[in-house]
RNA sequence: GGCGCCGUCGUCUAUCGGUUAGGACGCAAGAUUCUCAUUCUUGAAAGAGGGGUUCGACUCCCCUAGGCGCUACCA
């Protein structure tokens, strides 16, 4: 039997961290064992249920990269079946109408209300003492006929027990005791969640339901429901909760956008960053292993590996470089430095272009590269990719936008960065950070003189109608002339390496500045070196 | 209140009765350096408490305290 597992979100806003978590691990279980990965919107509560947010959810998965089976199953399209369910277990007598006239939920605290309630009868524990339980047929067929509105319970038996399997949590019992008869139907004909989600899951075929630890009691009714229509339950494999930091609920509330899946995504966070990072909360492998491609997730993932334990996903409100769990951050960080730079690229484009700092040149094929630009593989002593022919490396070139890519996304941490820190390369229209200014230039204003002097320096050893000699601007001329520039001058090679780091690229950090240098390129080497804007700013 | 679930460094976790309790993030120190980052080295950092079982318990059992979940004509 093939296995077909669901993720289930209830369209009532964007699509939270956990629920996410929850999909993936549904899709990995589905991956690995060959089965398909259903999904079905629990839209059954009008009043909170959106089409933005159904929206927002397919695009949360989309963007995760979770692609589902089969068609969408929209819950609301099956309302006909579950009064048709709920109807035919009024009928076997394996449930009953209850003429109770329905309570005004009291607006307000909800939780609070119901918590209250169950104190007050909780330690009675009376679970089968509705009035409309042992109606007589005849007359429960009248009163509904005469028009009197009802609810539909489920008839829970007197004595027994209830008891399920869990993949994760092992074996659960319950007595019927703790259950009341739960509303299959509401008086107004609508049916509730716990009836509509065992119509589907039976309609859908699933056979493994892996949810949220928060549905642990509920499986109980679940299988109640199970047991009356004579179905055999579905294996179920209940996942920890994700907390905050306190340990409390991870809310939009209480937390805002650090719990919903489109501010990675709009953060600058790769898809395969934050997947791998979800993975291992709640999961493990059992190895001392971080990072997992998705192919590796899919063949190692297991409900033996989930644990029971909940996770907390650690972030500071207080501190801005804390503002999501740090090991979200250092993977994401980790996976722009070390992926290849083809599975790079694409993401470096969109976000270029989205910051209007992409050119068409960069579309074009490069001479030297070929398919394979990962440069992880071949770093050279200097930890430079070997793989990329670093000549021609016109800048605006392909070739020049990849080794660019290489040398500035080892100190980047997010999408973000190569528009924002990165901007310098791409753009003549770039920030100076004052900061910068006063550390590196003002404080030695020696540099204002020297620094269009060493552009000078520079046109005459490397500019097309260079009088001595005809060199490349490469890194290795580049530092000749600069230090005998700097001995000239008899000042540090710190001093003049920094102002021209501030000059060439706005801030007061980046690579190397010989690679800066060369990757700038000559040309706007000389007019940065040249501007005064800096110095007048 | 009732019922249920959970328990290893600050956080994510390894360990499935015998380990100097391992790794990762973060933090600290050092090395490298034109800055920052990377990288490398090193360091601090854990079995909630109490009883059992056992030759031996983080690991199995019980109790206490604690956290979480459910307890709705919400999902």
């Amino acid at each position: 039997m093939t296995t077909r597992v669901r993720f289930a979100p209830s369209p009532t806003g964007y699509l939270h961290i956990g629920s996410a978590r929850t999909a993936l691990f549904n899709y990995l279980y589905a991956r690995n064992t060959g089965g398909k990965f259903l999904l079905r919107i629990e839209d059954t509560d009008l009043a909170r249920s959106t089409e933005e947010s159904t929206r927002s959810i397919l695009e949360g998965l989309a963007w995760f990269e979770l692609d589902h089976d089969e068609e969408i199953v929209f819950q609301s399209d099956n309302a006909d079946k579950h009064r048709e369910t709920a109807r035919k277990l009024l009928a076997e007598g394996k449930a009953y109408r209850d003429f109770t006239p329905r309570e005004t939920p009291s607006d307000g605290n909800v939780k609070d209300a119901i918590k209250e309630r169950a104190r007050a009868q909780g330690s009675e524990k009376i679970m089968r003492d509705n009035p409309y339980r042992d109606l007589s047929t005849e007359e429960s067929d009248a009163r509904a006929g005469a028009g009197e509105p009802f609810a539909i319970r489920l008839k829970v038996a007197e004595t027994g027990k209830t008891t399920f399997e869990d993949a994760v949590y092992g074996r659960q019992e319950r007595d019927y005791a703790e259950t009341e008869d739960l509303v299959l139907l509401r008086s107004d004909g609508h049916p509730l969640y716990n009836l509509a989600v065992v119509c589907d899951d039976i309609e859908m075929q699933i056979t493994h339901v892996i949810r949220g630890q928060d549905h642990l009691t509920n499986t109980h009714k679940q299988v109640l429901i199970y047991e009356a229509l004579g179905v055999m339950p579905p294996t179920f494999a209940h996942l920890p909760l994700i907390m905050a930091p306190n340990k409390g609920k991870l809310s939009k509330r209480k937390h805002g956008e650090v719990v919903s899946m489109t501010t990675y995504r709009d953060a600058g966070f790769l898809a395969a960053a934050f997947r791998n990072y979800l993975a291992l909360l709640g999961w493990s492998a059992g190895e001392e292993q971080e990072i997992y491609s998705l192919k590796e997730l899919v063949e190692k993932f297991s409900l033996d590996g989930i644990h029971r334990s909940n996770a907390v996903f650690n972030f500071s409100e207080n501190d801005p470089r804390k503002w999501t769990d740090d090991k979200a951050q250092w993977m994401n960080a980790e996976y722009i430095r070390t992926m290849p730079l083809s599975d790079l690229l694409p993401f470096v484009k969109a976000e270029l272009k989205a910051s209007k700092l992409w050119r068409e040149e960069y579309d074009e094929e490069g001479v030297a590269l070929t398919s394979d630009i990962s440069s992880t593989a071949n770093l050279g002593p200097d930890g430079r990719p070997e793989s990329i022919a670093l000549e021609p490396r016109e800048v605006g070139s392909r070739d020049w936008l990849i080794y660019t890519i290489d040398l500035i996304r080892q100190r980047f941490f997010t999408l973000k960065d190569f528009s924002s820190q990165g901007r310098a390369y791409f753009s003549e229209d770039f920030d100076f950070d004052p900061a910068a200014i006063a550390k590196n230039l003002t404080k030695f204003p020696d540099l204002k003189p020297w620094l269009p002097e060493l552009a000078n320096r520079f046109e005459r050893e490397f500019g097309a109608d260079a009088t001595t000699s005809i060199k490349a601007y490469t890194e290795e001329n580049i530092e000749t002339v600069v230090k005998t520039f700097t001995e000239e001058k008899g000042t540090n090679l710190g001093v003049i390496m920094n102002g021209a780091r501030t000059l060439l690229t706005g801030v007061a950090v980046g690579p190397s500045m010989l690679s800066v240098f060369e990757v700038i390129g000559l040309e706007r080497t000389l007019m940065r070196l040249r501007s005064q804007v800096a110095w007048n700013s």
